[in-house]
DNA sequence: ACTAGGTTCAAACGGCCGTTTGAACTGGAG
DNA sequence: CTCCAGTTCAAACGGCCGTTTGAACCTAGT
């Protein structure tokens, strides 16, 4: 499919009809899950519109990509200006994080296409995204590093960057079945808020002392 | 499939090759992901074989959560033993979590099948596991009670308790991404060992404060 | 050695998948 | 108004999926 000439108003309003029932869908089943036949389906689309408007389902899935990463970039510019403390900061970035387990919107689809390629990268991920998720990642770097010594490497706050990822999205993917047995948690916005307060204070409190290494190497492994 | 009266031995030969064939499939694809045609060339079995012995895809994916669920108890009973103290049981935990990050095993195998569990529940666990996995979350919980203040609530500690294996869980999921940009981390015994360490420091200094709730309340979200 | 029942096998079934096709339909520039 | 590039559409294609079938093949008990 080569780049069209012209594109028309109502072509357009189909392309986004499209993006936004994929979005759905992708985030719901993942990339290999979801159907063709559900997209269009949803979009009220015919079914050749996919290959038409993308080229290809993969295409789409490219699309959606672009799209999330987008608005994931362009919804935290705002409070950059303001310069707020090292633990505001986390604090919001926690929260900010923890956003999908009550909100249900595209967002939170965006959030979760990125949970799925965690799990299973696609090829179109490995090679499109790549690049594209580094500087985003370095902004949670650099968060981490207000808390680590002055001294530590550019890997080891790359490491705590992932540490507080893992923290916040272990919630964010069971959010449904907090609310079952064992646990039981009814899962709304007091909750949630108070959930990242006390994420934000126990990850705080981890970082702000310097790990002593090899403290505990002595203690041989469960499995082995 | 009615269950059988007698089993032969080739049979069960057969029964322990698609299992173990299947364990494979299962954790690389996910249950929806992994076909029956891919697990029997894997087997080396015929391919009715599977609706034979096991009913239906979902009953082999039965029977393989009860193997996987089996090794996972049965492999930590012997370092209770020895009553460790609250920091070496915490760092021997997460060493443990880590450990699919560079075995390439049948346990590592069945961490995976857990893993896609927990971004898309298949009916089987939601019907099968909820209850089973329970104890084995419950042995956790006890362990981050340790660094928790006497009065936390049991919703607490299990919020707590998943905190912890969101810690672990993040690295192991990215582990094959962590050797590319932006990380270039080399994933070796020897790193993986350091990675525990830090882990296990973080997560008890974190847990070793009482939160002060409503601390960085003030701030407003940044998707708000 | 015979046989009955447990097990394997190749083939086929219907169904959903992504993609292609070619004709029918528009809407905006001339 | 005309016309044609841009777009929609219904139908079909080949391929992979889980499952079923019925005959062939062992194997253990008599």
């Amino acid at each position: 499919m080569p780049r069209q000439r012209k594109v028309t108003r109502v072509a357009q309003l189909t392309r986004e009809k499209i993006i936004k029932a994929a979005s759905r869908a992708f985030a719901r089943d993942g990339y290999e899950g979801a159907s063709i036949r559900a997209i269009v389906a949803a979009a009220e689309v015919n079914q050749a519109a996919i290959n038409y408007h993308f080229g290809s389902k993969e295409g789409l899935y490219r699309a959606v990509l672009q799209t999330a990463l987008r608005a994931l970039m362009s919804g935290d510019d705002a409070p950059q200006a303001d310069k707020p403390s090292r633990e505001v900061a986390l604090r919001r970035f926690v929260r900010g994080q923890l956003r999908p387990m009550t909100a249900r919107d595209e967002l939170s689809d965006y959030a979760r296409i990125f949970n799925w390629e965690t799990l299973r990268p696609s090829p179109v991920f490995r090679k499109f995204m790549a690049r594209e998720v580094a500087p985003f990642l370095a902004r949670v770097t650099e968060l981490v590093r207000r808390f680590l010594p002055a001294k530590a490497t550019d890997k080891e706050a790359g490491v705590g960057a992932l540490w507080l990822f893992g923290q916040c999205s272990i919630f964010v993917r069971n959010a449904e079945q907090l609310a079952n047995a064992p646990f039981r948690l009814e899962i709304d916005e007091r909750f949630v808020d108070r959930l990242a307060d006390t994420i934000a204070t126990w990850a705080a409190d981890g970082l702000g002392r310097r790990p002593t290494k090899r403290r505990l190497r002595a203690a041989p492994t469960a499995a082995e």
